[in-house]
RNA sequence: CGGAGCGUAGCUCAGCCUGGUAGAGCACUUGGUUUGGGACCAAGACGUCGCAGGUUCAAAUCCUGUCGCUCCGACCA
């Protein structure tokens, strides 16, 4: 491709609604263009980027034994409704009205769609196990877009199911997959880790993301210094707290003291009252299925909503507003505790995190604005409904498995394997005969990528000052070539005597035919960041020579009769090496 | 949804406080000079000042509303 027969608009200046590098480059190199917040179209070259990871994908996901298929966007409202994710997952579905008034939705996921296709045609453990997949358009109603193609209202993924006739096929289809991953995401350049992975309402330990370590990600990774346990903080656990909680009871029964506009852990941290955060139990008061529910955690800790919503068992929850609360309570947040509660409280589920059991000596609210207790035993003073862990962990705690200190760490996920069971398939009835005549659902599995999430995540990943560092498997061209001099000169006809050369074998070129200043072409190379130039100048063409320069590598003088020779076997090592 | 900021040329921004003929740099067009890391000279084209209402003799500027964008938080199957 001719530079002046293609777009590439690339910009001096910083686009103002860029706040991340990956973002900013992607609009200074003319990857891709803002049609408004959320939504994005792909430039030339960023349509050829795209392309690529999404080939790679299809490679490993055909080589994995996925078959691919194509589900509409466009999905009827039903299907949701009956695997109860119309309401669960309301917030993010997008609802559109026919002429007829009839309502649809814009897939966000496509479990409902290709759950039912299976039940429709498989009906046999002989047809079993299958792993469908396909690579489309996803439309989610985020609260709030941001970082361009790192959270959109529409996004490419690549998602596949696979259906199994027993848990261990299910094991063995997962494993497939996180392979599969392992080898996508290194072939695109990136370098990932696996964490474990919160599994949510539907439980498990079976779920892992594909994270790119990246201070703009937005996601919080614990992990430990061998490798050898890494999750999600929001399913991340620990041996406990650093400062285990004490028994440093009197004995004494609970005491009522004055505590007037305290309302927070650290005003009674504070002078006077100096109870440390570590001695005080927090206590939060959430709303579920119509129901108020406590639940308490130590005052130096932060309850953790994902773990919380495993043990609710749902997602559909919020914290109570104060109203609810002083109604059923009798005093506002800050004041709240699980001592003494009044009669309009009977029955309500106290949920205790496992960093308390033993507490005695502790402190909590009163249940009476402006009062705490003290002396406070949880085990003797507080009727625990239940005990779970529902704490966030924090930097240094110990790991549970490997005993060494956490370390907390931003990332991009930009894959998630779930194990899912039969959720699904029971409720859409994707039920098949075992050999021995019986009706089983399917056990299912989910495999999710971030397609243009992934090639952010790239250039988030892979740039220096002056631009984009494109791996060469997912660069828009393998190869730039560079001549210094207008239309007609020498120097001119050797680049377009290479180019032919280069296309002849099959490597991708760009040939920067612009008429313009040397500036101006190395800094635009440098910005879109082509893995591999080869410079044409009038100086080395003198000596015979033409200038094949890795991106941000070391210039190699090279003679023109072996440009092309040397052009390729950079380019062939260079797809070797990412291809593994 | 709460908090903050910003909407002026394709891009980056000034002008607004203190109302009075809409600006700069980059980009674009033409001509010339230049040519190994974002050139220079000259001429030119490009604006419903986000939108709507109000105040005023007069509004980019003041007031009200509204839409959009960005950031922080909440939220995030």
């Amino acid at each position: 491709m001719r530079w002046t027969q293609t777009l590439i608009p690339t910009l001096k200046e910083t686009p103002a609604e860029a706040e991340i590098i990956s973002h900013q480059l992607l609009l200074r190199a003319g990857v891709v263009r803002k049609l408004t917040g959320g939504l994005y179209s792909f430039l030339p070259l960023g349509l050829r980027s795209l392309r690529k990871v999404e080939k790679i994908i299809r490679e490993e996901m055909d080589r994995a034994g996925a078959l691919e298929v194509q589900m509409p966007a466009l999905q009827p409202p039903e299907i949701w409704q009956q695997t109860g994710r119309y309401e669960t997952a309301a917030d993010v579905l997008y609802k559109v009205r026919d002429r007829a008034k009839k309502e649809w939705v814009l897939g966000p996921t496509h479990e409902e769609v290709i759950t039912s296709l299976v039940a429709g045609e498989i009906n046999s453990y002989r047809q079993l196990p299958k792993n469908f997949y396909q690579v489309g358009v996803k439309f989610r109603d985020e609260i709030r877009p941001r970082f361009g193609l790192m959270r959109a209202k529409e996004f490419i993924m690549k998602d596949a199911y696979s259906f199994d006739t027993t848990d261990e096929g299910a094991m063995a289809s997962y494993r497939r997959m996180y392979d599969a991953y392992t080898r996508i995401f290194t072939r695109c350049g990136l370098k990932t880790f696996a964490v474990e992975a919160d599994t949510g309402v539907i439980g498990g330990n079976y779920s892992h993301e594909f994270m790119v370590p990246a201070e703009t990600g937005e996601n919080d990774v614990a992990y430990v210094e061998s490798g050898n346990y890494a999750a999600n903080i929001e399913k991340a656990s620990s041996r406990g707290p650093l400062t285990p909680v004490g028994r440093s009871s009197t004995g004494g029964a609970p005491e009522k003291f004055a505590t007037p506009g305290v309302v927070t852990i650290e005003a009674l941290a504070a002078a006077p009252y100096g109870v440390p955060a570590d001695r005080q139990i927090k206590t939060l008061v959430y709303l579920v299925n119509g129901k108020l529910t406590l639940c308490l955690v130590r005052g130096d800790d932060q309850a953790n909503e994902a773990k919380l919503a495993g043990c609710f068992g749902t997602t559909v929850f919020r914290a109570a507003t104060p109203e609810e609360i002083v109604g059923t309570l009798g005093a506002r947040p800050g004041s709240l505790g699980a001592v003494q509660m009044p009669a309009t409280a009977a029955g309500i589920q106290v949920i205790a995190d496992e960093a308390l059991r033993g507490a005695a000596g502790m402190t909590t609210g009163a249940n009476e604005d402006g009062f705490h207790l003290r002396h406070v035993d949880i085990e003797r003073d507080i009727r625990v409904t239940r005990w779970a862990d529902l704490r966030t962990v924090k930097v240094g705690e110990l790991s549970v498995s490997t005993g060494e200190p956490i370390q907390i760490r931003r990332a991009i996920e930009v894959g998630h394997v779930f194990k899912l069971g039969t959720k699904y398939s029971e409720k859409l009835n994707a039920m098949f005969l075992t050999e021995d005549g019986q009706r089983h659902p399917a056990v299912m599995g989910c495999y999710g990528i971030g397609v243009t999430r992934t090639l952010q995540a790239v250039i988030e990943q892979s740039h220096d000052k002056d631009g984009i560092r494109w791996p060469m498997s997912v660069a828009p061209y393998q190869v730039l070539i560079t001549p210094l001099g207008a239309a007609g000169s020498e120097t001119m006809k050797a680049a377009e005597a290479l180019y032919a050369e280069l296309t002849r074998r099959g490597i991708e070129v760009l040939l920067d035919d612009r008429d313009d200043r040397p500036g101006v072409k190395f800094k635009d190379a440098d910005l879109i960041g082509i893995p591999l130039r080869v410079g044409i100048g009038e100086k080395s063409l003198a000596k015979g020579e033409l200038e094949v320069k890795p991106r941000g590598g070391a210039l190699e003088p090279v003679p023109v009769a072996r440009a092309a020779d040397r052009v390729a076997e950079i380019v062939a090592q260079e797809m070797t090496r990412l291809n593994g």
